[in-house]
DNA sequence: ATCATTAATATGAGCGCACATAATGTGTCA
DNA sequence: TGACACATTATGTGCGCTCATATTAATGAT
């Protein structure tokens, strides 16, 4: 049975999701040429192309050059969550924001920060502590190195007017960043500044942030009891 | 100063890139027109639509219809990661894989799981409770439950042999799915299972799927201590 | 049979054109 | 001044063509 009448890009993708999802098309199985389905559907190829490039991103198909389009034999989850600046966050929320820095000093790279960038050896970073505050409640403690070989400026920024992050990300566009989630008990020193008890599980998201094979940043942002991520859309 | 020579859609994507990663476009800056970009680039405006595009789905850039490209003023992080069927996640780190079932009964949704689908009233569905082996040890334990309007031939799958995440993953394709990502104790219960201290921090994924308005599964999965979810690329 | 070389082929990309769509700004009229 | 209809304009999409690229499949030599 053809399908005439398919001509944005859209309604190909939808259709041949639709064949995908009602399993007439299955797991492994290979599509048609995109010709083909142009041919069926009264459309030109490149609009076909549109729709796979699409189903491909989302991770449904996988297309090979001369092999063809399968439908992914194992098909995984691919989810995109956005992570704001924190105090747009906040304020999004309809909540007092608020920033106070703990601590700001030169400082060797411990093992782990060395590790998080990739680099050879130790090196002498910014590292600076400040906590988030939400009506007037902790809301995310960050500890952040800075690479001061990267970023010299920092030396001269006020902290205390604009956080590490936004300046960052204002004024330091990264090329490439790693992401990190996992979860940790707050032990005694996160539990004094979060106001918690030692015991408390919180989620914890690692972020370090690159320009070209430069590090600039490496953060751990330990978000108080009861937070979530949430997928966008 | 002109640069010809850029006739790959990546080559202008990297050439508008550069330019924005190093302050030539500020955040908030108005872009040239597609057109006027091509022009000076001497490559055709379907080229830099092709980059533009691009750099919107990162979230680079925001472009509107006659309002023209503007470089994001607030940036955010936007993240992709891939969630695979249990199975071969830990297959993939080369450990040995085992499965096994706690409990399978049918019982009416608790208020989470009817906020989790968006549902206005109670139902009856089956919930499976399993724990993922890796090594021998616990891995990840799920609470899941299956919404058997939506999927009446989950009753005769034998999930002892397949996980109802393998199998509803590779039967029933979903067309929407929420995640959400936090940290919890692990409590009596969770403890228990996972063999490990009341204490620990767990981290927790919820995923929650649907096929059209229909909701298919929606799953808490509690990892063991010292899981980790990183980027992928 | 095995392996290296070569041809065939499906997807990927670029171009130029036309038209669609959605905002924005402008002009008209009260 | 303010509200509303309308023209303008930058992006979005579709098409048909061409060539590029990556693989697979066929071919031939050893």
């Amino acid at each position: 049975m053809s399908t005439p009448a398919k001509h944005t890009w859209r309604d190909v993708y939808d259709g041949i999701r639709a064949r995908i999802l009602d399993s007439t098309y299955g797991p492994g199985d290979k599509l048609p040429r995109d010709e083909d389905i142009a041919q069926e559907l009264g459309c030109s190829r490149s609009t076909v192309q549109r729709a796979m490039r699409e189903l491909s991103e989302e991770a449904i198909v996988e297309r090979r050059r001369k092999g063809g389009t399968h439908v992914r034999a194992h098909p995984v989850t691919r989810a995109t969550f956005e992570i704001p600046i924190t105090r747009r966050e906040v304020e999004g929320a309809g909540k007092v924001y608020g920033y106070q820095i703990v601590s700001r000093k030169m400082s060797m790279t411990p093992r782990p920060v060395i590790a998080a960038f990739g680099l050879t050896e130790k090196k002498e970073m910014l590292r600076v502590e400040a906590l988030h505050v939400a009506d007037h409640r902790p809301y995310i403690y960050e500890d952040r190195w800075i690479c001061t070989d990267t970023v010299p400026e920092i030396a001269n920024v006020d902290l205390q007017r604009e956080s590490a992050n936004e300046w960052l990300v204002r004024n330091r566009p990264y090329s490439r960043a790693d992401l990190r989630f996992y979860a940790q008990n707050a032990g005694e020193y996160y539990g004094k500044l979060l106001d918690i008890q030692p015991t408390e599980a919180l989620f914890v998201m690692e972020r370090t942030t690159w320009i070209g094979a430069l590090p600039i940043t490496t953060v751990k942002a330990v978000t108080s009891p009861g937070y979530q991520l949430l997928t966008h859309t």
